[in-house]
DNA sequence: TATTGTTATACTCTATAACTATA
DNA sequence: TATAGTTATAGAGTATAACAATA
């Protein structure tokens, strides 16, 4: 009989849960949560954007970004600059930004690399390629946002 | 200068949340929520493991299986057995169970084929095989669970 | 009328603590 | 003293609703 087949979610969840923690404990070693520093890269990828459209980005929630900005832009690591449209701020991230994300971004990477240490050379480098093609699949069968 | 590397989380999250829907939908056609399907291929897997035992291959919670149990065993999915030591109860599946199990599995894979389609029947292939090495050594990492 | 930012509220999930009965 | 099961409580994370300012 065949090999019984394990369910996805049986191998990614608990690699999920690794990789969120390594990015708590990363960005916790700036005084960040996960989710503002996320909100760092996003910005930092794409100046000039509006507070819901780096939420978007993120499969985040327009109204939980707010508290973010306020703590990041207290600390001077990015700014709301107003723009032509006067509803919406324009997020730009600061040299202080920039210098934190890069750092916690490299603490991440080592612990990733750690992670994947047990793999080979050849399957780690699958594992970069294949898992943004699925993340691609898996964002295009997301159900549509809802009003918030 | 070389690509961005993106961090791993920011494709595994997408992932993981798709799949965790599918399992979520495909739970609920059997009137079950994604922990109680978790807890009869565990219980399926290896009949006689104690409550405590089954929570932990799942990384899951002594405490907040008990309410998964009692809606499993009254409807007839599994028993509560006495054994050998009386604080214990063995878990064993009922044929209802190993069925609804297995229909609500079908349906996963079925959504999980769909979801990998976009890829090559070789990709699909290293990902199967690559994923479970991953989690191995996720869940090596994992830190000591605490008391409960 | 719709959209952006914002705040407040409610709900779900999870973590922690404590109790009992057995060992 | 420690463990299995159970229950209750508190907290974090998330979702939903409403509002003012602007388009």
């Amino acid at each position: 009989m065949p090999e019984a087949r394990l369910d996805l979610l049986a191998s990614v969840l608990p690699l999920a849960k690794a990789l969120r923690r390594i990015e708590d404990e990363a960005a916790a070693g700036h005084d960040l949560t996960m989710w503002q520093y996320a909100v760092l890269q996003v910005v930092a990828a794409g100046p000039g954007r509006n507070q819901a459209e780096v939420a978007a980005r993120l499969d985040y929630s327009r109204n939980r970004i707010v508290a973010d900005l306020d703590a990041l832009e207290e600390r001077g690591l990015l700014v709301r600059r107003a723009g032509a449209d006067r509803r919406a701020n324009e997020l730009v991230i600061t040299d202080d930004g920039t210098a934190t994300m890069g750092a916690v971004q490299a603490a991440i990477h080592r612990a990733e690399d750690a992670l994947l240490a047990p793999l080979s050379s050849q399957d780690r480098k699958a594992l970069h390629r294949l898992l943004p093609k699925l993340a691609a699949s898996a964002r295009s069968s997301r159900p549509p946002p809802k009003a918030d």
